[in-house]
DNA sequence: CTAAATAGTGCAATAAAATACACTTTTAAT
DNA sequence: ATTAAAAGTGTATTTTATTGCACTATTTAG
């Protein structure tokens, strides 16, 4: 499962920023309850969720060629 | 709605490919049905999907500091 | 133009994400 | 050690994504 790597990157982000998870809850329009499941890696959210808090946060979500290591 | 940019550039990369939405199907074990809803628009798909696709179209998801433009 | 392939839509069932509220656990500050 | 703030969990409800099947529309090849 590559990408639990983005929903750390998202917890990283948020704590860098020192907001918590209310705050952030609130400023991004998603519920407390789904943040919660999200960052303690229970959730599969939906693009439309995950752009809601990558947008708080001041990232984007992009498409990368994969490099063929 | 900025996320329909990633939806376009799952559907470009399939394209460019020359893949079809089957077989797309097929490799990524996403359903057509979902595959055919995410292409036209319709659909707010969740991360895991979004994943299957990316990977078997050798992409990957990534989060990026948004640029102040 | 015609046929075949590919893409898009309608409907219905199932699974699961998002939500709200209450509660417990952990962390940080005094 | 106490307290307060923050994070995590349980349950229940509502909404919606995923799925399968059948069908229609559009595109492509001969």
């Amino acid at each position: 499962m590559h990408y639990q790597v983005l929903i750390r990157q998202l917890k990283d982000r948020r704590e860098s920023l020192q907001v918590t998870q209310d705050t952030l809850a609130d400023i991004s329009g998603v519920s407390l309850r789904a943040l919660k499941l999200l960052e303690s890696g229970k959730g599969n959210p939906t693009l439309e969720t995950l752009s809601k808090l990558a947008e708080a946060l001041g990232l984007e979500l992009s498409l990368q060629l994969k490099t063929n290591r």
